[in-house]
DNA sequence: TTGTATGCGTTATCAA
DNA sequence: TTGATAACGCATACAA
């Protein structure tokens, strides 16, 4: 019996030889009913195999129990971290994940959230990468929104505290005598890579260490790719915008003979698993990806429950000292290639 | 204004001096009505800013343009690169993704997949964890259902060819002269770790290797841990569930003094990015994930027209050899530990 | 070509 | 405590 043989309420009731009102309450446990009344609705609901149809209910009785997600690229373990625990959070509560991904690509990524707004009673947009007219866009719409890493006004706000986490990490490097640093970006778009710059010149000012930057990416092909003009560098110290790039980076290393860390220290930011079985395991700066997931499922439930918007949370990172980070070598060796 | 003073068909219809049908026709592309009608009911409901209600929609409509997708953890490379495959087709198509994970738990794999079904037109499970039973009740669901990586009866199957699989990477390994072979394994219910241990198991006979097994997990972790029994082992290579298991071997296997592939070859399936870039860089078998969530959506298009099952789409694996692999030594070193 | 009226499956309002 | 009926927002068969 395919879809269209469904056992509707209407036939519960003419089996049950009542009307769809009884049969109704009878199976949403209504208080107003007799309770020999319920005992016969379910069960010959149940003999006939009866299942709700969750659309129908959820279409009469208004918002969609269904979270929106968008997020740049689905293969990137950071991002899958925040879904696990938006979703287990979101779930707990009912509530189910619509997930689209945008690519990287800003257009991409507004005709997601306007798709996802149809179909969703709340947003949650990961690292958004919406020009600032976009996320105007997407806050008009008729749903709450929640901003994973990226601050904006009347929404939701849930982030890593990268003053912090640049704080520790440039700290870290000093205390190691290094003073001459490299930053290897991420992708283009990204308010992360922003907020890091922004950060890490910052702390490096007032530091009073020399900070570099360059272009990079978000994945290990771009850390590998970054090897040559981090070799021409005269930094002692290199962080990248994530492990995937750190670990692309340290393979290219390798590949050339350059000792980690004797001859150049790599750190970078996320501490995803892998972090720490690179060789050498990776300095990183750990933080709580499934709990941003968590709190903006928090924000949003509380929005729903009409309260007005918290102010944003900001989770502090921690920094994971392995052995890719060690003392500043003297001289800078520089390498014909 | 909020989700209440939404604007809806009627309205637009009352302002253009018209009747909600003809509203309807205008914005659908209806052929049978007059082009000034168009585009003055157009003119309207673009001032009103009206946006179609697509719940209500696909509500009236039936069928729901909703793919479920079930995977047993979001944050394995794996399936992250198969739900991009998913995501992208489905949505070429007009459909969105709806993903429940169900953290390697057959009972919570089972609740999810009935509540997916209630708002899905079709579901998709990805290496499904599901007992016999569970699977039967998933496929007794009034929506169509796709496996990955499971082979199941009356239902879509896409797989990778382990048998193929297997053979590519045992052949390689006795071309290296290694006979003696230790599969670390993967989780418990994992049909893809049955399998993988199945056609080892016979490819190994018909080679005439010796082939040991050891339980594992499908995690760098899990790899780590299994250093030790490695180790232990006489074997001359090692083959694991994944290369997060293969990436946490090499990492211990590291730090314990051990050379790869001098002393022991390491290899395994899968090829996620990261494994270009472990040190040593992982021989590992790669398979085309993103096209078999493409293909589980083309199974679920044609199903969805009214055509039967198609036979299974069975994807052939290639071997990328690195540098993990190399020539069997002569003598097995037992160490002390 | 356009308008009226019905139904999708459910819940909620109102009488009985 | 129960039952008939009106919504929810839209699309469409049918009537005009």
């Amino acid at each position: 019996m395919a879809e269209r043989g469904r056992v509707r309420l209407i036939d519960v009731a003419r089996a049950a030889g009542t009307s769809v009102s009884t049969v109704s309450r009878a199976l949403n446990g209504s208080d107003r009913i007799s309770p020999q009344v319920v005992a016969h609705v379910r069960a010959v609901a149940d003999e006939l195999g009866y299942r709700a149809d969750r659309r129908a209910q959820e279409f009469k009785l208004g918002r969609p129990r269904t979270v929106g997600v968008t997020v740049p690229d689905l293969a990137n373990p950071f991002f899958s971290e925040v879904l696990k625990g938006l979703g287990a959070a979101a779930r707990a509560d009912g509530h189910r994940l619509l997930i689209g991904e945008s690519g990287e690509d800003p257009a991409e990524e507004l005709r997601l959230v306007e798709e996802l707004a149809d179909h969703s009673g709340a947003l949650v947009l990961c690292s958004s990468r919406l020009t600032r007219a976009g996320l105007d866009r997407a806050l008009a719409l008729p749903v709450p929104v929640v901003c994973i890493n990226r601050t904006v006004k009347n929404a939701g706000v849930v982030a890593i505290d990268y003053r912090a986490a640049s704080r520790l990490l440039l700290e870290h490097l000093t205390g190691l005598g290094h003073r001459r640093v490299l930053y290897v970006g991420g992708p283009a778009a990204s308010w992360s890579d922003a907020e890091r710059r922004r950060t890490l010149r910052r702390t490096a000012r007032s530091l009073d260490v020399t900070l570099d930057e360059i272009d990079g990416g978000w994945s290990g092909h771009h850390g590998y790719g970054a090897g040559p003009t981090v070799l021409r560098s005269r930094a002692t110290a290199v962080i990248t915008f994530n492990d995937l790039v750190g670990v692309g980076l340290l393979s290219w290393l390798h590949d050339n003979g350059v000792e980690v860390p004797a001859e150049l220290s790599v750190t970078s930011y996320d501490d995803i698993p892998i972090a720490a079985y690179s060789r050498p395991p990776l300095t990183s700066l750990r933080n709580e990806r499934a709990r941003l997931g968590e709190l903006a499922w928090r924000q949003l439930a509380g929005r729903l429950a009409g309260e007005e918007w918290p102010r944003p949370d900001l989770l502090a990172p921690v920094l994971v000292v392995r052995a890719s980070t060690g003392p500043a070598r003297r001289r800078v060796r520089i390498r014909a290639h």
